[in-house]
DNA sequence: TTCGTTGCAAATGTTTTGCACCTGA
DNA sequence: TCAGGTGCAAAACATTTGCAACGAA
């Protein structure tokens, strides 16, 4: 496996990640790192993206609908999606009863992992639904 | 509101998809249709899966890998997705007590659905892996 | 020196769209 | 007749990749 190498671009995506909790794409991350470094490419944004991914360090978030977002948070949460304005919003909940063992019952392979994400209107669209 | 008309294209379509449980994506939709409409095209596949979604006839299944795939099923169930293989397997199970309840104490809008996606090796890959 | 990393640009894969023609009601 | 649907091709969008140059160990 190849080692990893110190990368200046790389630190600062994760420092960029660490410090919003709105989960970015990586075009927000490309236009927020080229202040730093102005002559990063959007190419070594995705590498570096999808690398941490692969090591555990930030976490993708597929939605139905646009770009692919990121997440520095990697501690188990979930994700709210507004159907209106498309922001992703973490929501810090127990689950009740281990979904994965339950789903164990029913199936034939190994489940490693699993995802809950929410739908819906966010507070903001909600009040704008109701003006 | 536009009113829907028939179409023997998004028949047909339908059709398919209810003959299968494999969650076909766009393409594969659209090679296996062509076999009966030999002029379809891939646009009009794609224009109306959408249209379908948002009636609600079917349902769009998202993955972090791979183009949208496609499920007639419209009575909630969960997905498994295999990170060999890609292939996308049902899971028919209860889930303890109701998740969109917990998860609206903990937030501020309106939750109106959920999904949840399962990771892991399917059966198959599992015995790939052990050989 | 070595090999991972970068910037750039081209390519890829998936989905959407404009337009003129066709078709169901 | 007329609004919705279709086929075709081009465009849009998001992401990946080849390559030569760069930089960390």
């Amino acid at each position: 496996m190849a080692t990893l190498k110190y990368s200046r671009q790389r630190e600062a995506i994760k420092e960029f990640l660490n410090s919003r909790d709105d989960h970015p794409t990586a075009d927000t991350v490309y236009e927020n790192i080229q202040q730093i470094y102005p002559n990063i490419s959007l190419g070594t944004v995705y590498r570096n993206l999808s690398l941490l991914v692969s090591i555990g360090e930030i976490i993708k978030i597929t939605t139905a609908q646009g770009p692919d977002r990121f997440d520095a948070r990697t501690t188990p949460h979930n994700h709210f999606i507004c159907r209106d304005c498309h922001s992703v919003i973490d929501i810090e909940m127990e689950e009740n009863g281990d979904l994965e063992e339950l789903a164990a019952k029913r199936f034939a392979g190994i489940i490693e992992g699993h995802t809950t994400n929410f739908y819906g209107l966010c507070g903001n669209c909600t009040k704008k639904v109701q003006k």
